[in-house]
DNA sequence: ATGCCTGCAAATAATTTGCATTTGC
DNA sequence: GCAAATGCAAATTATTTGCAGGCAT
């Protein structure tokens, strides 16, 4: 898992772009982004960028359940939401989801390192 | 949302097919499977059904994280458990969970419709 | 100087669609 | 008979990869 990273600024400006913004957007919106300060940057770096840093675990990536993958610079575990209407993917509060995977891992013969909670509805736009 | 449907052994088959089988498997494997009893069925046919049943609620669509699309036949809403080395996906026990869309109403600005719950790990096999 | 990183274009994978034909009601 | 469903092949979309040159250390 050792990696031998060097910097760029594409990859910099990446990582500043998703921690800067407070939804959670998908590579293309991040690629046109970037664009209009990187005109010539390659899909394929945002690409491979996002690769690079969700395994360096500084973000992950997130299935929305339509298909669609979004982008979301970490800081702690959290829940979120996914507005049907706008489509938007936001961070929510949740209280109680901290104390789930323990509660999976004493009631199933399973060992969970992990888990990702999605809610579903009308945010408080579309509402 | 009305839909008018008609029946087709494929159609029937597929469902069957998802009913029977006790974790949540892929198009491609559904595709696999049916050829044993449907020797021409077309992929295309697996994804148009597939895509008929969730939309009729008969069954739903879940997205690993890892890129994957599997597909469930949903009896009752449950979460998830896909192990990280045998990339199973099967059902497990979270009593709490069916407390936590009435929270995240109550906690946030939102209205939740709906939630999906992953966890993952290792499974009882593969720990 | 070395090797990671880039842009570009071509390749891949998963899913969808158009169309002519078949099948269910 | 008509509308819905099928199989096949081609199209689409999202993502990945090969390669030659560029940049960071």
């Amino acid at each position: 898992m050792e990696m031998n990273l060097k910097h760029s600024k594409q990859r910099d400006a990446l990582f500043e772009l998703l921690q800067s913004v407070n939804n959670h957007p998908t590579a293309e919106w991040l690629y046109q982004e970037l664009k209009k300060d990187y005109s010539n940057i390659s899909l394929a770096t945002v690409y491979r960028n996002l690769a690079v840093l969700c395994q360096c675990g500084e973000i992950i990536k997130i299935e929305v359940g339509d298909g669609t993958v979004h982008y979301d610079a970490v800081n702690a575990p959290h829940c979120h939401f996914i507005c049907g209407k706008c489509k938007s993917v936001t961070d929510i509060d949740v209280p109680s989801a901290v104390n789930l995977n323990d509660e999976v891992n004493s009631l199933n013969d399973v060992i969970v390192t992990d888990s990702s909670l999605v809610f579903r509805g009308l945010c408080s736009k579309c509402k």
